[in-house]
DNA sequence: CTGTTAGCGCCTTCAT
DNA sequence: ATGAAGGCGCTAACAG
């Protein structure tokens, strides 16, 4: 095959115009003569032509490609994210272009500065903090559209959920079963805003239930983190309540009561944050913040393509706060008579 | 900020030189003199200047993208293969664009023009089948190098394990267990070559084993499948081993079996496939076929990666396949004397 | 070792 | 309604 004269030019040759018409064929069909118009697009497909993106980009300093930057795909939350970033992309004509940091903001910062090479028409991120961000700095001096996806900051464009509130609500929810030793587990809460958000939820919900919070469990290392809870749950006092900052220390902490003999939820109850769709699948089922990943995806897209379409950035006053749902699972029960 | 001049130009006259030794500097740094590389990679930096990369792909015909096509990131597995993919990718300075398909075949050919058009370097896709597919002719006639992930087929390059080997692997397991009943659960088998592999695998297990299978349960929907295997499990005979060909169906069969009152695995094991890594931290911890995920992935990269290098797409014999692991997971154990 | 020159494929005035 | 021409930013020959 002629592989490499697939070009505007080929085109325009063999359908007997310009290569400008056969450009505005595509672009503008519509300052076409209809005949004309059906010549090129017959033509066009008879060769297989399609624009080339990279010619075009250099053009018309519009891409089409959106810049995504996550942390890692092996947390489903984030996976199901950007499946739906994906889908609300491809509805808008958009493709995108994902960075994985590893929770890492030398790493952000980098892929920002990758991103932006790549000239993106807007980036979609979640960053470990939002506050003092190299990789926000940057894409704020390159004036280029951006959203925050989870991280919630009053100067900056986010789609988020209020996840104080929840965490507050999930302590009053916990406190009305009649637990009152009610414990945090948490990863690094200095590496990620959300977690200190969910804690600061947390504190506030034990204040109103007027309950003393134990220490926040935090838990570092994944890799360790069923064995770092088993053993926090055979000193005692021995909260009847779990709180966990996501929904992968609830699947561990269920892991780590089981190993310890204990039943979840008659003996423990545990409930996470983040709404992964396979929790609700798990024996017993995840009772869990249910947080709208898919539709938080889809949001930060459709908030940047109509920022491209009117031509200024997303501001602050643009952010999203999407609702969240308690989803009451199988993992969380009023506390028993005799251990309360 | 004077964004719009930030071009190679601009570094060219603040540094007093070239654009072309600029250039030099970015792409055959022992071509320049070591002062002037020095001068001009500080201004660079102090201007905050990166090549842009569409000017770049549009001259020398690269654009150090990989495309890749997954059906969906919902199911872990393509999540943490695209990690792997996405991490490789990015050791080696390429970035990817990915596409999801939803396991539908004419979403398989688009997302293959729409990566072509972008000037991918390369694809990394996984199929519903690989035989009769018009996304893979594309890629021939464009002769654009790729490799099928999970898929496995003799005239394509693939990266796979060895799916009917395991499936048979688990089968003579779970006879060497006691099991005689074991029925094997999946999808809609005609949408999966995997599937299809992994039935012949457990057929020829059964065989080996000298044991009648029953037919397969096939479960369409994923909405209905807790539903579809709770009924299933109220039939008689009941079998006393499940074998799934995925892991969230074995997720799924493990909670149908509790709604139905039985447990896992004592009266009734359950076995996956996938090694999706949730898995292993589940109670009880799923016992399943463990892919190298991740590895699927970077191999897919390095081998594309490799290709580009030597300047020949990679074929059927580059293929490879990767070891696969059982592993003993709780979910299954020896059938009980009385049940067998 | 460095500078000059000529496009890569496309879109977009400007002219017809 | 269509064509001709220039340049987006960069790299690769070719000179010097």
């Amino acid at each position: 095959m002629s592989k490499e004269l697939l070009n505007i030019h080929a085109v325009a040759a063999r359908a007997g115009v310009s290569a400008a018409t056969v450009s505005r064929v595509f672009n503008l069909p519509d300052k076409v003569a209809p005949a004309t118009r059906e010549l090129v697009t017959r033509t066009a497909n008879e060769l297989g032509y399609q624009p080339n993106a990279s010619a075009r980009t250099l053009r018309t300093q519009r891409s089409r490609v959106l810049g995504v930057v996550l942390p890692t795909l092996l947390n489903p939350v984030f996976a199901e994210c950007l499946q739906g970033i994906a889908l609300a992309a491809a509805a808008h004509g958009y493709a995108i272009l994902p960075a994985m940091t590893s929770y890492d903001e030398a790493q952000e910062r980098q892929a920002v500065d990758q991103l932006l090479a790549a000239s993106v028409d807007g980036m979609i991120l979640t960053v470990s903090n939002p506050s003092d961000s190299a990789a926000l700095l940057r894409l704020r001096a390159a004036a280029l559209p951006y959203v925050l996806a989870y991280n919630a900051h009053p100067e900056h464009p986010c789609i988020s959920v209020d996840g104080e509130a929840a965490a507050a609500d999930v302590v009053a929810r916990l406190a009305a079963l009649g637990h009152r030793r009610i414990a945090m587990v948490s990863g690094t809460l200095a590496a990620s805003d959300r977690a200190q958000q969910r804690y600061r939820g947390y504190l506030r919900g034990m204040a109103a239930a007027a309950l003393q919070a134990p220490a926040l469990v935090e838990v570092p290392f994944v890799a360790t983190a069923v064995e770092a809870l088993s053993h926090y749950l055979q000193t005692q006092p021995r909260p009847t309540a779990l709180f966990c900052s996501n929904d992968l220390l609830a699947i561990r902490s269920i892991r780590a009561a089981h190993l310890t003999g204990l039943n979840v939820p008659q003996d423990l109850a545990v409930v996470g944050f983040d709404g992964i769709a396979i929790g609700q699948d798990l024996t017993p089922a995840l009772c869990t913040i249910v947080q709208p990943n898919h539709d938080i995806g889809r949001h930060g897209v459709e908030l940047l393509v109509h920022a491209v379409v009117r031509g200024s950035p997303p501001g602050p006053g643009d952010s999203l706060c999407l609702p969240y749902r308690f989803y009451s699972g199988e993992s969380c029960c009023a506390v028993a008579a005799a251990t309360a």
